[in-house]
DNA sequence: TCTAAAACAGGTAATAACACCTAACGCGTA
DNA sequence: TACGCGTTAGGTGTTATTACCTGTTTTAGA
């Protein structure tokens, strides 16, 4: 029986050109190719797989919504990103979601992309080895400089951050969140300085590198 | 004579995917396939395409720089933009650059990109549907609200957006571009006015929108 | 060469952001 | 139970941003 993947991406020719590698491998077959969380989640019920193949930023949600709301829904299924997102946090938190492998689009080849779906699919976890030299610098280089993962943002401040990115002012924050300005004056403090940024504008730049836009 | 086509894109898969595309048609010829600018300009002159089909977000350069250096050192090559940017500020800029199509990454599928590759090989431009619409509904308001392409950005403005984006505070930006305070200021308020955000945070997210970063 | 636009710069003010501090409270865990 | 941590909130002060003006010089196009 072979295994059943199936892919989202929004990039028509990515579908395509993933489709045609993965169908030259026999113990393959393609579940599905969509272009949207939408799309996805209307139509995986119909042929569920194995293995997804899931990019990171779709048009209408963010990986992290689509993992946890496959993990509840679906948790048979088993998800490698394939991202551009090249951010240990990124990896991080997509991992501890529960997803099983993680590939760039940079780097990722037929060849490694169907030893990854192989190797997940026995139960193991997939991380190039490029991406797994990053972590374990960033791991070494969080413990050395203090009491690990510094860096790892809280619930609360993905809130405050997003709404940050959305050109809200801190005073609308404090009314969207129901909180006082001042907690978000230190929120948006202790975002600058958990992300290592000069201002406002690091953070924008850093929430999108997190995928959380 | 085939139609020679080079290819440039940091995403190894979606290479595969054109070059797998264009494969199929006996009238096109894969030129050269690439993942950086640089690896573009170390190579193109070993077999210059007529076509190059090309990303915007490149690792190492922006779409303008390339398209502008392609113009000056191999004016008979013609560009067609495969990019997943769709605001129509930077396909107009990439169109004014000289470039004679633009297809979108989330659109493009098969038959298209041929169809643009010969359709700009025999001398015209080509826009999808979809981006012609696009872009004559922009430029429609622009001409209702005011004295036209009231959006455009200035070289100065994109100077001192790009240093925005790069965390430099309006003094710092002063001091590297030899220019007041006041100066960066009134340029700081005018790309807002122009680019219709409410501070700063939304001129970042227009660079990255406008692929200047 | 005339003209419009771009780039430059200053005045004045209000508002927002940022730094650095303390500290209370609840919650889960060692 | 003691501890760390997240979330909340306040105090105080500095600096940066933004709005809305006016105006000159430079540049480039018709």
């Amino acid at each position: 029986m072979p295994i059943k993947v199936a892919i989202t991406d929004d990039h028509l020719m990515l579908l395509d050109g993933i489709q045609n590698a993965l169908s030259e491998d026999p113990d393959i077959e393609i579940a599905g190719t969509y272009q949207s969380a939408k799309e996805l989640f209307n139509n995986i019920h119909k042929s569920t797989p194995d293995i997804l193949l899931l990019d990171l930023q779709l048009p209408d949600k963010t990986g992290q919504e689509i993992a946890a709301e496959l993990a509840r829904n679906f948790p048979s299924v088993k998800i490698i990103i394939l991202s551009g997102i090249e951010s240990p946090l990124v990896i991080q938190d997509m991992m501890k979601e529960g997803c099983k492998g993680y590939l760039l689009k940079t780097t990722a080849n037929k060849n490694q992309i169907i030893n990854a779906i192989k190797t997940v699919y026995k139960g193991q976890l997939f991380l190039e080895s490029g991406i797994q030299e990053r972590l374990l610098r960033d791991v070494l280089e969080t413990k050395r400089r203090g009491p690990a993962d510094k860096k790892r943002l809280t619930a609360r401040e993905k809130d405050v951050l997003q709404l940050i990115a959305m050109e809200y002012n801190n005073q609308q924050i404090a009314d969207k969140l129901y909180i006082s300005l001042r907690t978000v004056e230190n929120h948006r403090h202790n975002l600058i300085q958990k992300l290592e940024v000069k201002n406002a504008i690091g953070l924008v730049k850093a929430a999108m590198e997190l995928g959380l836009m």
